[in-house]
DNA sequence: GTCTATAAGTTGATAGAC
DNA sequence: GTCTATCAACTTATAGAC
């Protein structure tokens, strides 16, 4: 409070992030300028480095804001919900699934954009991709260990559980034939089976 | 016959080709200028455009002949392969895996670079991928109709599992903890479980 | 908080020499 | 078949006015 009327930092901000990301996952980290992201926001060019000190920092931020919500979420959903593997798996399908089609554009730059990033930017965004993984193996895993599932190998069944679920995004589209509730329950049904829980 | 001596044109070509191909999947196509590739094959940056008329011919040419070449493949492999719906669908996801990892490079700029491409050229793109597709799409619907498959949606599971299958490119490194039929076997186990055909 | 001007360098593509 | 020189436009980022 107090704040100095005409002061639009905090609303600025976010809407040369939101420009950002837009331009990012259309057009590619590389073909976008600052010149236009700065247009999209209706800012000169110079302006945008009061909310960036660079446009890696800018790429950077919203991957790792994007994977560090991705992280928190996934801990959220789990402390609130079942505890079998079965279960946790499906629940595990489901909140991917959904938290994916809730960002398209955020998903598609933290997939495509890695190879932009610097190499301590890199490291530090598939560090937090590790450890989502990481999370759906223990769960594997788990089921493994119980005799819920049966598989070959629980590292490689959670990279192509994942590799799949996230696939959805290439093509979803709202409004299409099937709605986004039937489109987890056919991905539930191949995650379940593919395990051998169905 | 009877060629030019010092013409270095059908060898020079290819290494152009071949030298984009490998900055473009490194850096990004927007990310890598005519120079960067005319430095890689060791020409000046003009003559570059013996080879090409321009940059987006050359990223197209390379997805193109790519595309063309893996559904030519996919269908030598049918005609040459088994014909009940199971061990058509084993063929097809080894016969992927198989494809995909032979080209890591190709395969990335094939499904990372098309919003680089001009609306025609992207749409001759998808019309392969497409094709593509819908081959899987029938396996999947002839085992339907035999009985041999249970599924939910045709449509939805091709569109899975070929995410599923294009993922071990993502991760997979040649000498790593397991080769590549074994790998092969992991997913093929895992495909025909979530058709219920295991 | 934003603009304009500017620096210093890069871009894709072409022209003409050899 | 290749090189060098060149064009006009564009790039990221900064400085200083307002």
């Amino acid at each position: 409070m107090a704040r100095k009327q005409g002061s639009h930092s905090d609303i600025t901000g976010p809407r040369v992030r939101d420009a950002a990301l837009r331009l990012f996952a259309r057009h590619g980290y590389a073909a976008v300028s600052m010149r236009q992201i700065a247009g999209e926001v209706g800012l000169g060019a110079g302006a945008l480095y009061l909310y960036t000190p660079d446009k890696q920092t800018l790429l950077f931020s919203l991957m790792h804001d994007h994977m560090q919500e991705l992280l928190a979420e996934v801990k959220r959903d789990r402390v609130a919900g079942p505890d079998d593997p079965r279960a946790r798996l499906e629940a595990f399908a489901r909140f991917h699934i959904r938290f994916h089609l809730d960002r398209p554009d955020l998903v598609f730059i933290a997939y495509m954009e890695l190879r932009n990033l610097t190499p301590e930017n890199f490291a530090t965004i598939e560090d937090l991709r590790r450890r989502y993984e990481t999370r759906l193996e223990r769960i594997l895993r788990d089921g493994q260990t119980e005799g819920v599932f049966r598989l070959d190998d629980s590292k490689l069944t959670a990279m192509a559980l994942i590799a799949m679920l996230t696939g959805v995004n290439t093509w979803f589209r709202e409004g299409g034939r099937l709605d986004r509730r039937a489109v987890e329950n056919v991905y539930c049904d191949l995650v379940l089976k593919a395990v051998g829980a169905a």
